[in-house]
RNA sequence: GCGCCCGUAGCUCAGUUGGAUAGAGCAUCAGGCUUCGAACCUGAGGGUCGGGAGUUCGAAUCUCUCCGGGCGCGCCA
């Protein structure tokens, strides 16, 4: 509809080149936007404002001549110069028939378009360390990425979602003497826990795993464990004493049996993190390891590249990377002076390797702390011979966790930060979804947990939901009457929705794939919650305000269309923001 | 210090390819269930869009500057 309209306009326009116009306006100049005001009609449009001033001519004068172009329609009521300058288009009544037909014909994949045409998009999303559980802030990420790779989809992008598992560095390495100390303390050995290492709880799980699958082959004497260890902080520096733990780990139990009690630890890490997606409703394409990657010598590749670019230096022992060339901020060192290789190098290893599988835009949804390192990746594509703009990063800002006024405070190396699946079992799915995206990602979050969970109409969630429920049962309601919808009766009555209320749903129905389009483009799922809720406020008050199951057949058939279209746009929109559209509740 | 994000109603937030009288939820106040589900609806009050300057027919939106807040600036991952 609003882009048949801005085609008339388009004609309308080009008709007066020549004579008023000096000539043809470039694309985007001429467009339609929805009337905000009802009174301004449908639909709105700006062409005469923006065009007046290279025209020399009167914005009024203007729009009035470009009214005058326009090639008439049956379904455009009238074309109308107001304001300074605005052409407000009213619709001819039931003129939304058709778009109504579309909803109840095409049902879940109404809203979807082929905006994208099948580019193919890699969404990488969550991507935490498998070091210990998803935290609520992991939750927001997956949330987020979750929704933007359904709704790039929903506009035709070919997407594919995929969590790249930091599974080789140091960290890895920490995690798994985490595990060893555990599991040297639960056989009854009193080895401090290193101040540097992993305290959650869920440390504690592994060890026991390990003693069921190692027994006591990896158990040694705490003497001969700590024998000759820099001292732990506070008095000496707790980076050198967990090194030294893990060298010595090593050193006792062998590269071997170090690597058995790390894949232990990892194993478990991951799955248990993609069980806690997975309950979530959070799905990937790929799993990515950084270890096979790097085992697959992705990594030397990338640096042969860089080298073959003439991008390399060896400058203090360190093989660095000129990414100021590319608008980084400094040069970064991709192989230290001992010889290994940098996390850096590793991660433009990746991001190459994305776009070597064919991905045209790669959309990386970071926290909002790894903003810095933006910058580099893209230096890091670029002197690869990529495009520095098929990258990008959606930032996502913190979350802070509320039990009404009270801050629930979420220390890191605390122990008792809350994680997503304390979180999806305190308030469900389907709250924790809607909450985590409500609000622009570029916003930092308050997420209440009482609110969350509360069945009362202070909380948003069910507001959406429970007009989806009533279409049910209104539904039902009908059957119970021993009545039954006649589809085909209900479209071709379409224009005895006149009422106030039911232009006012039928506007709002209508802008269900402008939506989708403008949140796939914006990268703002947020925008598809506030319009659900919109939509569900204007049925809600045609709810209120008027029976659908009245006597009059053709009535009843058109209004039962109208509502049943409507629970199709809010099961789809629903879906797409990974929330459940129940029939009752 | 430099870079990125942000500042809109009492609270939490929408609104940024520049458009008409800046919106919503909550909270407050006043109303609506013998009618398809009141987890709903109707109405009212509530604003120097952080301050200032600029760009232009027009600025919450763009530019500059100041104030205030968050985050980042390793041969860590």
């Amino acid at each position: 509809m609003k882009q048949e309209l801005e085609q008339l306009l388009l004609a309308a326009v080009g008709r007066l080149v020549g004579e008023t116009l000096p000539q043809m306006p470039p694309a985007g100049t001429v467009v339609i936007e929805r009337a905000r005001d009802t009174r301004h009609g449908d639909f709105a449009s700006n062409v005469a404002l923006r065009l007046a001033k290279g025209a020399r001519r009167n914005p009024r004068e203007l729009a009035a001549a470009i009214v005058a172009a326009l090639p008439p329609q049956d379904w455009v009521a009238r074309a109308e110069v107001a304001g300074a300058g605005f052409i407000n288009f009213h619709l001819a009544p039931g003129a939304w028939g058709r778009e109504l037909a579309q909803v109840l014909t095409l049902g879940k994949t109404y809203g979807t378009s082929r905006l994208g045409g099948g580019e193919r998009v890699l969404v990488e999303f969550v991507s935490a360390n498998p070091t210990g559980p998803l935290h609520v802030g992991h939750g927001r990420q997956a949330a987020y990425g979750a929704t933007l790779a359904n709704l790039l989809a929903a506009a035709g992008y070919a997407v594919e979602r995929e969590y790249y598992v930091n599974d080789a560095g140091r960290q890895m390495d920490i995690l798994a003497v985490s595990t060893w100390v555990r599991y040297l303390q639960a056989a009854g050995e009193s080895v401090p826990f290193p101040e540097n290492g992993y305290r959650g709880d869920y440390v504690l799980p592994l060890a026991q795993a390990l003693r069921d699958e190692a027994g006591s082959t990896l158990r040694h004497p705490a003497a001969a464990v700590l024998a000759g260890l820099p001292a732990d902080a506070p008095a000496g520096d707790k980076e050198a004493y967990i090194d030294g733990l893990i060298a010595r780990a090593r050193g006792l139990i062998g590269a071997e049996g170090f690597r058995r009690v790390l894949d232990l630890s990892l194993a478990r890490m991951l799955h248990d993190i993609r069980d806690d997606l997975a309950g979530f409703g959070v799905r990937f394409d790929h799993w990515v390891s950084e270890r096979t990657l790097a085992e697959e010598g992705a990594i030397d590749h990338a640096l042969q590249v860089l080298e073959s670019q003439g991008r390399l230096r060896r400058q203090d022992g360190a093989l660095w990377f000129a990414a100021t060339e590319f608008g980084d901020e400094k040069d970064r060192v991709v192989v230290r002076e001992n010889g290994q290789k940098t996390y850096f190098a590793s991660d433009i290893a990746y991001h190459l390797s994305k776009r070597e599988r064919g991905f045209s835009r790669l959309i990386d949804v970071l926290g909002a702390d790894h903003h810095g390192y933006v910058a580099r990746v893209r230096a890091g594509l670029m002197a690869m011979g990529q495009p520095g703009d098929c990258l990008e990063a959606p930032l996502i800002q913190f979350v802070s966790l509320f039990r009404g006024a009270e801050k629930i405070p979420m220390g890191k190396r605390e122990a008792q930060f809350v994680t997503l699946r304390q979180l999806r079992e305190e308030v469900g799915n389907d709250a924790c979804r809607f909450f985590y995206l409500m609000r622009s990602h570029d916003q930092p979050l308050d997420f209440d947990l009482e609110l969350a969970k509360s069945r009362s109409n202070e909380n948003p969630v069910y507001y959406i939901q429970y007009a989806h429920a009533r279409v049910a049962s209104v539904m039902k309601q009908l059957g119970a009457r021993g009545l039954a919808f006649d589809r085909a009766a209900g479209l071709g009555n379409t224009a005895l929705l006149t009422s106030e209320h039911e232009q006012a749903v039928l506007a709002s129905l209508t802008r269900y794939p402008e939506i989708l389009e403008q949140a796939a483009v914006a990268r703002a799922p947020h925008a598809l919650v506030h319009y659900l809720r919109e939509l569900a406020n204007a049925f809600h008050t045609y709810y209120n305000a008027a029976q659908f199951l009245v006597e009059d057949a053709p009535l009843r058939n058109a209004r039962l269309a109208l509502v049943l279209a409507v629970q199709q746009v809010l099961r789809n929109g629903l879906t797409l923001l990974g929330v459940s559209a129940p029939e009752s509740m």
